[in-house]
DNA sequence: GCATTTCGTTTACGTCCGTAATCGATGACA
DNA sequence: TGTCATCGATTACGGACGTAAACGAAATGC
């Protein structure tokens, strides 16, 4: 089951750091995102029946933690985009960027070093 | 409004060609997506209504064509997902793939060619 | 001990989405 | 000219999502 847009503001806190009680997680995200708490409670008990964390007692509190790793999560996520768009192949994205003068000098660099490095480990 | 899953495989349909009659359509995705005419004809309402498409009269039926442009598209999703899941920019992307191990031989030497042209735009 | 606060759990509700059946108008055919 | 086939338009419906209030149990303050 996938991970919702909401959920995954979520669990981005998570991945920063855990565990953590839903207060904690209230107070990283309600302000900036205009969530009640109530609303976050919400999204956490979805993520605990899709299984995306983990509640374990503190107490009188849940302290939360990531079951899914951001790494997989990302990798879902990028995978499926690649996958629909771009043939499943990352140059075409680059590409993409490229032809829509969307690199900057910066990232041009920093592919430039990747593949080098990536040279160098043939 | 964003365009969803279902109706981007009629979009692309009409990226490939168009104008299209709804029966080229539905010719074109039902069998593949195991769709009914039905539901061909309520994503091209859909669309319609969300102004991704126009239909202009041609006797008795409509031609479809696409109003968004698929590089558009294209790029909204992909900058979505860039700012959301890795600083906004492209480097970060390419480098998790490699991570992961998932460069073939060829991505890595169409990446290099594509630095190279850069590069010498430079 | 009893009221109040504090958690998590349950319920709610409008919208979008996937999927499709049905309806209504119009053109074709007999 | 009346009936049948075609189209697009309207309506339907369950599930997910965003957003949140209400409820119930447990702890805490007095």
């Amino acid at each position: 089951m996938p991970i919702s847009d909401a959920e995954s503001i979520v669990m981005d806190v998570l991945w920063r750091s855990s565990p953590l009680a839903a207060e904690d997680i209230v107070a990283a995200t309600a302000a900036g995102q205009g969530w009640q708490e109530a609303t976050v409670k919400t999204l956490l008990n979805r993520l605990l029946r899709k299984k995306a964390i983990a509640a374990e007692r503190d107490g009188r509190r849940y302290l939360y933690r990531p079951l899914l790793k951001r790494g997989d999560y990302v990798h879902a996520a990028s995978k499926g985009l690649l996958d629909r768009l771009f043939d499943g192949r990352v140059a075409p994205l680059v590409a993409h960027f490229s032809e829509r003068r969307k690199l900057t000098k910066k990232d041009i660099a920093e592919l430039r070093a990747l593949i080098e490095e990536l040279d160098d480990d043939r």
